[in-house]
DNA sequence: ACAAATATAATAGTAATACTCCTATTTACC
DNA sequence: GGTAAATAGGAGTATTACTATTATATTTGT
């Protein structure tokens, strides 16, 4: 790709101020996912960042407001990164089946690291997102959060796939449904395979693959 | 149904003192249900339920170790109760279909009271349910808890419907996988539902409900 | 009916968390 | 070289998440 200068945007109001302006703010992100990894969501501390990296906690605040924060920035630049890679992968594609299946390879199998992208390593983040990505529905601000934009990348990542989906079934009519499943269920069945492994059924060799093309397939198949 | 003296049982490492054996102890379980609904999970304290309830903080410490076994309590105690349900909704039944038909209104449709069981009122607990019963899979103590036999009240419930699936295509593969997109891609559409939704397609009377029918109906007669 | 056991109330105390605020020092930039 | 901005370093506060203790009820067995 060469010297491609492109940066994924997050709402700005998801940082006091933004860390892929300096080197702080860069060591800043780049701990917090290895610690978010090890310790989980719940365990970390700004405190224990600071002595992870060697900056003052102090110093922290100055680029989020709370630990919350911090993470919904990760899982930000994550939809919107991946929201990105979708359109990569599906553009010049004249065959909406074929689109499908690159979507399906990039969310279904490994990520790898492209320096593209500033000061995120896409693979260290992906390790964190089936456990922690949710973390950032389920709780009571979401309405303020919504109001702020924070779930525009997501809507905009779900809306991608609902197309293409559109496009190989127009008649079909539940394609944001059907693209939650898949995206959804990857990451709960990616964590189940980790830790509630006899939850999956290891009837054919890549379960996880072979399940969601055979469940799209029959739902699109179908209505036609 | 009478008299019938049916308890719901946990995993007793779950709680200090069984709850369900004294006054305080279902005090103390109505109230948790009630004010995590109002404050959310993450803002819910010890503290603030003693207050609520009109009882001391350390009072509620000899009834569970701390906030996130109360909530493993409830979780449990609602994949127990509904495994019983959906054993109930399927005896007696000879044709699969039918089963998994009422599996679905199970599931799908609004929990009414059955004063059944004792100490816990099943429609408030199930209106927490969607935003927080994923709170206690993604956590860095699982491996531990998974050793205590948290999550068999989880796998039976998933093993039950997996069976179902199965009677009616048993040469389906993912009977598994199958169920817990069901069962937890139902969750996350209603709380979608109520903070995301325009997420949801609103291209049917009853979206959810035809969505998931439309996936099971082609996932399970494709393969047969 | 009474003693013994058990449960609960009420309070105090501790370490960690989640911050805020202040000042000294360093770095960046014109 | 001077000024503004950023960072380091530390102090301080309210809340959280507990533990421990003692006094007072309440239940239970005989």
């Amino acid at each position: 790709m060469g010297n491609l200068h492109i940066t994924i945007q997050v709402p700005p109001a998801l940082y006091i101020k933004n860390p892929d302006t300096s080197a702080l703010g860069r060591k800043i992100i780049k701990g917090a996912i290895e610690l978010i990894d090890r310790l989980g969501f719940e365990n970390f501390t700004f405190k224990k960042l600071g002595e992870y990296i060697k900056v003052p906690e102090s110093s922290i605040y100055r680029y989020f407001k709370n630990k919350h924060l911090l993470l919904f920035y990760l899982i930000n630049w994550y939809w919107n990164w991946l929201d990105y890679k979708v359109y990569l992968s599906t553009i010049n594609i004249e065959n909406p089946d074929k689109k499908l299946e690159n979507i399906l390879n990039l969310v279904l199998g490994d990520i790898d690291e492209d320096r593209v992208f500033s000061h995120i390593n896409e693979k260290a983040l992906s390790k964190i997102i089936p456990s922690e990505s949710v973390k950032v529905f389920y709780n009571k601000q979401i309405e303020e959060e919504k109001k702020q934009g924070f779930f525009e990348g997501y809507k905009s990542l779900i809306k991608r796939i609902s197309g293409v989906i559109l496009e190989i079934n127009p008649a079909y009519p539940f394609p944001q449904l059907l693209s939650t499943t898949i995206l959804e269920g990857i990451n709960r069945e990616r964590y189940y395979d980790e830790h509630l492994p006899s939850l999956i059924d290891k009837t054919t060799d890549q379960p996880l693959i072979d399940f969601y093309k055979h469940l799209i397939f029959n739902s699109l198949k179908q209505t036609k």
